[in-house]
DNA sequence: GACAATTTAATTGTATACAATACTATTTGA
DNA sequence: TCAAATAGTATTGTATACAATTAAATTGTC
């Protein structure tokens, strides 16, 4: 009696959390592609939108991601003139992420492009809502694993 | 009276699946520390010891990826011993992935490891099952909207 | 005020992802 | 039969991700 059945549910809800979020990006890949924008590059640039100037740092902690990812995709939307960098006078260490006028200037045009694509999920608000609610308690339960897994690695450790 | 609202329902249910992902894949990350393996290397190896050998077309089909990103992380699995790549005799196109015999044995030890992190997800079967179910609606509706986006594109070649 | 500790970015190295292209082997069709 | 189309894999180029390290600036403490 051999327990062969390793793929939980979990695991295929990882998968299908894996893949979804793959089809998303394409999805706003394409649907940006008039502005050459990746998705990370326009959650960033959303950041922006609602709140400018913020230092990497900043939004970093809005996105998740750390400077390792931001640093090379600022410099791409700065190339790309959505942004500039400037390193802040009063502290020297951070750098200043101000959107450009161009940025200001096409962001109705990015947000209707966007709308455009929204052709809805074929779900509701309330079933959306408790699916994001449900992603939620994943996530904090992520957390709360790989925060165990910390002590757990010094356990480890000892042997 | 601006429209200033584009931070849609989509876009938040967007974000939180890109977020979940991660959280995931670092969570396997750890999980999977002891034997070196990343996420994608780990699924690789699920679908190679539910049935092997696999071509790379196959092994792609159901993991949704494809050649660019099976060939290098194939080599790697190879290099570290978890499988072989053999161009088949019958079909010289075809590379079959097959697996070798520390990957066969190692094979309980990984279910084992996982299972042991698998901390529940503090959800109930049905509430994960739910949550699938919607996630598949998401990822149809998202496969029809990428598919409107083809003819969406030849219209906007046109002008 | 000196200096250790902390904070913040950038860099480096590794590993996905995927589009586009190239290349080879197989299959098909005239 | 053999040219054209197709299939399967690999390669190249671009863009994330993130751990680990480095470097620079600031802060806290004596």
């Amino acid at each position: 009696m051999s327990e062969v059945t390793p793929v939980l549910l979990d695991e295929q809800l990882c998968f299908s959390i894996y893949s979804a979020s793959k089809k998303f990006n394409h999805f706003y890949q394409s649907a940006l592609a008039p502005f050459k924008l990746t998705y990370p590059q326009y959650i960033a640039l959303l950041a922006l939108w609602e709140d400018a100037p913020l230092t990497v740092h900043q939004l970093g902690q809005r996105l998740e991601l750390d400077s390792g990812t931001l640093t090379p995709l600022l410099k791409r939307l700065e190339k790309q003139g959505w942004v500039t960098r400037v390193r802040s006078r009063t502290d020297e260490r951070q750098v200043l992420i101000h959107l450009t006028a161009m940025a200001t200037a096409k962001r109705d045009e990015v947000y209707q492009r966007i709308g455009q694509c929204q052709t809805l999920l074929g779900m509701s608000d309330d079933e959306i809502e408790t699916l994001m609610t449900d992603l939620v308690t994943v996530k904090a339960q992520l957390d709360q694993v790989s925060h165990q897994r910390l002590i757990d690695k010094q356990v480890n450790l000892q042997k």
